[in-house]
DNA sequence: CTCAACTGGTAACAGATGAAACTAGGTACG
DNA sequence: CGTACCTAGTTTCATCTGTTACCAGTTGAG
């Protein structure tokens, strides 16, 4: 056998199949959460981890979520203004401030909640328990090996 | 057991996993490929492709990458620039060319696809066979119930 | 103390992205 | 064959995202 050129079919490649999955997931979640809340991802994922333990810095949340700080911080000034979270100042440290959920915030999390476990069911449903656990587990070594060639 | 608020932690919920995930992957590509070859990902995209199938116009070109009709024109004027990809009158229809790699084109894919494969491998190695064929046919069948959900 | 290095958060800027408008060419039907 | 509608590809514009610069406050070494 001759030297022979590698060959790449890039609907083989996994990258390439896990970003469009991913994309695609996304934007159906994106906008039915738009449609429905107003809310962006973003927005809706610091309501989420908030919800979880109030009184969180933005820094935390930032860890939290995964996301940028400056991503955090849009995200923050939005559901502010929004009406939605409440700052308390933070006698540790007086460059950031604690962020709780106000009623409001509370009310509309619990709204949004079973609405996304349902998008979520709608997606992902149709999978074993076992499927889906599979699934996750290479997510989650995926993102650890995925980080470390890319120590961004 | 008294109504009880739906509860959600953000890390248990699928859509935000793979989202997560895949960013971390595309964006580990992404840094390489720039790196490597001053591609970026819909550049690529289109070499690996049209390396399959030559003389294919960007309509067919932004259905098999699943990519935007201006994301192609605009990753394919960029491929004319450097000289990787020609375009050829299409006799059939004069609005739309056809496009293949030129020898450089196919010079640099044939030093990118090993490349490509070697990376896929550092990021999705570890994990057997049968637990990337799960994986695989996870992802095709989100893709199909996402794409439902959100006639984009 | 005080000065240098550091950190939380915001603002300013720049590149990327996609929707919609536009151009040029194609198709259908009288 | 002419006119109304359709499609391939590009351009424009408005938005989004992240990098960098910045400001205010904090920490630590001397």
């Amino acid at each position: 056998m001759t030297a022979g050129k590698t060959t790449l079919r890039l609907d083989d490649f996994l990258p390439y199949r896990l970003s469009v999955a991913s994309n695609r997931v996304s934007s159906a979640i994106a906008t039915a959460y738009q449609a429905l809340f107003g809310l962006r991802i973003a927005e809706w994922r610091l309501i989420a981890v908030i919800a979880e333990g109030q009184g969180m810095t933005q820094q935390a949340l930032g860890a939290a979520t995964r996301m940028d700080k400056v991503t955090v911080s849009r995200a923050a000034i939005a559901l502010v203004d929004r009406g939605l979270v409440a700052r308390q100042p933070n006698a540790q440290d007086q460059r950031s401030h604690l962020l709780s959920l106000t009623a409001a915030g509370q009310d509309l999390y619990e709204s949004v909640a079973p609405k996304a476990l349902e998008l979520e069911a709608r997606i992902f449903g149709g999978f074993s328990p076992k499927e889906l656990a599979a699934f996750r587990a290479v997510l989650d070594r995926l993102e650890a090996s995925a980080a470390a060639l890319d120590p961004e």
